[in-house]
DNA sequence: TTGTTTTCCGCAACCGTTTGCGAGACTGTT
DNA sequence: AACAGTCTCGCAAACGGTTGCGGAAAACAA
């Protein structure tokens, strides 16, 4: 079975295919009669308007591109979700596309959101993306293009982040506050601009203050491996930097059968869920991937409002209590 | 800056439209020359055939939708991460829609697919959803609907499936196996029917072989408390239907203290990704999202490419051994 | 009756791309 | 010079929907 479009509905009716076009939009040219006539028929035939056609003709879509190096991460998740409730909420559709961090796929990725002729673009770039120039020619498209999380360290153009510097320091003074002597800190991959910002706030916090044992792991399971080491060196708290640390650190803490908070603390940045998968719950200073999601759609709609100011957007960071210190 | 169009580039060669389409095309009725001339030009000004057009004229959208409760979901996650690599590997983009329960905003999500003109559909129904009329609808229009995970209980329709029933039996087995006496069972929600399978299979399999303590838990949450009371009574094993229901029994068994596996054994129905966040690991019967998304895929393509046998389809389950039981 | 206004509706162009058909400009043959 | 045969290319229609403009018919006034 074909689609229903004007044309059918109007042949069926004797009309033009104007006006039933004219009389589905509540024109005020056309009779109240004929109204209901094309809009009885149109409800039968289960009329949807074919969105290709419309976009064509205006050349604006109401399709958002979103493009991330994977969706299977606890962060781009509540993110993506949010930006997703969002965009249906405002009558737009949403494409994902991931990356895998290949920078080739990254590529075919933006190519295909160009052709879909979307009408703005959320982007994490990879770590690997060397070149941007890519995205940049979507805004010489007119095509609004919001960076989030992994962002271009450019100026012209809008970044969505996490606050990096303030949660690391949060975290920082909150070990300092609870009176702790030996810290274990574990943080990422020095090469992203994410480590660097939470590990210089970390150390500047802590400023000698506190016996700081610094380690780094790529992995969870490089966490854990650096946690088991480190814990011989008897720390009374760590610090993970991510999500996906505390997971491996939480590892080598049950493996050595060590009890939270009496034989060690533990706190980290995080997202929220994982802090409480454990009892008691880790103590963790929030970096919401919902509340940046919204931030980010608000500036994307700002942005096709015809706002040309670019700016660097970030959200707060809120301490959330467990048990764990 | 507007997009390049096949106009622009003919009038700047001073060619045709048509021309100027057939030489990208590689058509033999170009000279090599004008070929020449129109791909470096459509080179330099970053031509891209919009999607739209080529879509109203061919009536063959390269987009599949997919509707699902929510994406932030373990299980949902991998497999929407498995759809999406597979509709890019093979050139179609993917739209991705959440009802988050809410049948008014499942049926308008599907409005928007019939909107989009999408090619196929992969679907999985929420709790709620009461009729299922609007989906048989995409069938008359031609568009395949694959169902998955939730399925409905037609049979006329393709549905893909974790196998429910061996991945019980199987964790029934190991428990038998590894001699345990006394398990505190702890299932779903009874309303939804992969609750009923793994129930049924579950118990089935057990036949008074063994002591067996029944529960249902609607949330980590309540699965916490369930298993907080269920361990006054000793049991020696722990089985978890879900990965929501292990994540709050191993904050249960983590607030008692007890120790995996000399204090108490566990065992669970799982994707994989919670089990390995704990150590010991544990045990779990994978139901892999990520298998039963690519086996979704090929099953939209085989319908896409005109058959019309409609089949159920169900995923292997595997024991994956942490050191759990 | 004639002229004016209102009501209702259709014509046609347009968005960007594809493609069957036909036409003009060559080349080569007789 | 007349012809067929090739090589290149343009015309026009189509996909589905929107919209400015103009026109026919009806209603009303003089």
């Amino acid at each position: 079975m074909n689609n229903t479009t004007l044309k059918k509905i109007s042949e069926l009716l004797g009309l033009s295919i104007s006006t039933v076009s004219r009389a589905l939009k509540n024109h005020p040219d056309i009779s109240e009669k004929t109204k209901l006539r094309v809009t009885e028929l149109a409800d039968t035939l289960d009329y949807e308007p074919n969105a290709n056609a419309i976009q064509l003709r205006t050349s604006k879509s109401n399709l958002f591109g979103l493009v991330v190096p994977s969706i299977s991460n606890f962060f781009y998740h509540s993110f993506i979700s949010a930006i997703e409730e969002e965009s249906r909420k405002n009558g737009y559709a949403l494409m994902i596309l991931q990356s895998g961090e290949d920078p080739a796929i990254e590529m075919l990725n933006l190519k295909l959101c160009r052709k879909s002729r979307i009408s703005g673009l959320f982007a994490c770039i990879s770590n690997q993306t060397g070149n941007i120039d890519a995205y940049l020619k979507m805004k010489d498209l007119d095509i609004p293009v919001i960076f989030f999380d992994k962002v271009p360290e450019l100026s012209n153009c809008n970044k969505i982040c996490v606050a990096d510097e303030a949660s690391a320091t949060m975290a920082a003074n909150t070990i300092l506050l609870k009176g702790k002597k030996k810290v274990l800190a574990i943080f990422g991959n020095m090469n992203l601009s994410i480590t660097k910002k939470r590990l210089s706030a970390f150390t500047k916090t802590m400023d000698g203050k506190i016996d700081l044992l610094m380690h780094h792991a790529n992995s969870a399971l490089d966490a854990e491996t650096v946690t088991i080491d480190g814990l011989r060196q008897k720390p009374d708290t760590i610090f993970c930097m991510s999500d996906e640390i505390l997971t491996g650190a939480m590892k080598a803490i049950q493996r050595a059968a060590l009890k939270i908070p009496a034989d060690i603390s533990v706190i980290a940045i995080s997202n929220g869920f994982i802090p409480k998968l454990y009892f008691p719950e880790i103590t963790y200073v929030e970096t919401s991937g919902d509340e940046l999601g919204r931030l980010a759609f608000s500036s994307m709609m700002a942005c096709l409002d015809g706002s040309t100011f670019t700016q660097e957007l970030t959200t707060e960071s809120v301490l959330v209590e467990g048990g764990s210190i």
